[in-house]
This record gives structure tokens, sequence and C-alpha cells, in this order.
DNA sequence: AACTATTTATAAGA
DNA sequence: TTCTTATAAATAGTT
């Protein structure tokens, strides 16, 4: 693009590679913005800037969304064998536990599908000692919340 | 660009959507390319494509590249709204749920800790029905998990 | 999967 | 540096 076209190859010329840098970061930064709108893709971008030596990432706005990015990357990452978790997922729902199905439908519905992304990827990574404690974690986080809200009424 | 100017907006027309996305996201991954390549600077891209619910990452020919600039972000990052997190959860413990609190201890101890980071943070913001729905869909993963361990176990 | 009219990004210059 | 602008590149809608 340009006035010119340039090699592919590292630009000798430093201020004019720190320049194009910091061009196209922008550049590129927007880019992954539109992205993410026009798509409804969650994406994150981590940049080390050698000059400064400084690690910057986008969304800088949203930490969460670059940290549950690096987690579904990491429990990917741990997938010995591609196409044995999306096996394990189906293979799980056409069996039978329709219920299961049934209520994570309706988590869909209720709009928590967007907390967790990642959720069915990991699922299938936890043993099944895991997955108990991990109901068992969230059975009590219901009580919990539950006698939460009996207290709010008596007051 | 193109034949038309769109909306900075959630394309809802799905084909275009996912066709836009595909495009565009190979449009990203050369110019995050070139970045790197014309300015020797090391980057990465992290998306979740919700069609297929899967991570991608670039470089993905490069995982150890990845995995540096995780760890320079993670370094660099001790953000002081990690702190209205810590706040948050610890107020939620302190309260009574020693079960709960136990639960989740050893959920730790079986290193699930690090996939679920977020995890109580996103447990405080859904309601009763949610959590309940939520543990017994994962009741019925760890069913199907001990169930596909036995059937293992005879052949 | 290819095409192409347009928009967008940007390299070099000011 | 920031602004300009000629040109390369990306891509939206179409086929």
């Amino acid at each position: 693009m340009g006035r010119g076209k340039l090699k592919m190859e590292m630009i000798e010329e430093e201020k004019s590679r720190i320049l194009t840098m910091k061009k196209r970061k922008k550049g590129l930064i927007k880019k992954l913005h539109q992205l993410t709108t026009l798509c409804d893709v969650p994406a994150c971008m981590i940049f080390h800037d050698p000059t400064t030596n400084s690690t910057s990432v986008w969304p800088e706005e949203d930490p969460d969304k670059v940290r549950s990015l690096i987690e579904a990357y990491k429990a990917k990452k741990n997938d010995p064998s591609g196409g044995v978790r999306e096996y394990l997922l189906s293979n799980f729902f056409d069996q039978r536990q329709r219920q299961a199905e049934e209520e994570l439908e309706k988590l869909r519905k209720n709009n928590v599908e967007g907390m967790f992304p990642t959720w069915d990827d990991r699922l299938n990574f936890m043993d099944e000692a895991q997955l108990r404690e991990l109901a068992a974690t969230v059975r009590g986080k219901a009580e919990n919340h539950n006698q939460q809200r009996r207290r709010e009424r008596k007051h």
C-alpha cells in the first residue's frame, strides 16, 4: 500500500520501521475491533514492543475477555487429540441424558451461554471427580443464593 | 470497503456474517504476519469462533511464541482492578457456606482453578435458577463421564 | 470460489 | 511529529 510497495522483510531503517509499526498496529487494532463487532467473534491480540520492551494487549479495557480467550486457548492446547473433544461432546448428547441437553438449552435461553463461551470445551477436560465437585460447588452456591434471598424478604 | 459500506454493528444475516468473518479473519492474520515481519514485533492473536465453538490462534505453528506473549502479558499486569475482584470474592465466602468453600478448595487441589479463574465472579452474578440448572448440567456430565469410563473398562 | 467496484490502509513525502 | 495523498490492499456484494 501507499506510495511504494515494500518487501516483506524487516525494515532495516529504524525510524521508518518504528513509524510503520505504530501505523500498522493502529490499523490492526481497528480491524480486530471491526471483526469482533461485525461478526460477534471474541478475539484478542498481544504485542510486545521491543523498542519499549512493553507488552500491550487489545482489548485493553476488557481484561476479562482477554483472560477468557487465553483460557480457551490453553484448554485447546491441552487437547491430546484434535477431534476427540468434539466427538466426546456429541457422543455424550447423542446417547441419552436428554435431560442434561434440555437443561443446557435452558441455560442458553437464560443467556448464560455468553458467560461461558468455552464451557463445553472445558467440561470435557475435567475428570469425573472434578465434575462432581464442581456440581456440588454450584449447588452450594445455589442454596446460598436462595438463603440470601429468603433473608432479604424478611427485611 | 467493497461494493457497499456496512454499519459498524453485528451483521444480522448469518450467512454474510460468517462469510465476512472468514474473509476478515484471513485478512487480519495476513496483516498481523506483516506487522511481525516488517517491524520485528512479537505478536499473537486469539479468536473464538462461536459457530464452531472452537478457539484458534496465530501463529498456530509456534505455540512457544504465543505462550511467551501470554506470560509477558500476565507478568505485566499487576492491575489495580484485581483488587476489586478479590474483594467481591472474599466478601462472598466470608458470610457462610463453608461447604462451598471447602469444595472449591478441593477443586483447586485438583488443579481446576487454572481453568476457571473467573469462575467465582461469574457465579456471583447468576441467579438461583441459573445456578441450579448449571449444577444439573454439570451433574449430568459427571454421570455420563462415569458411564463412558465403565464402558471403556469392558473393552 | 471468483470477480470487481469501492472503500480502506498506508508508504513516502511534506 | 503530524498531515497529506498517491497507491496498494482489503473486501462487500455479486455471480
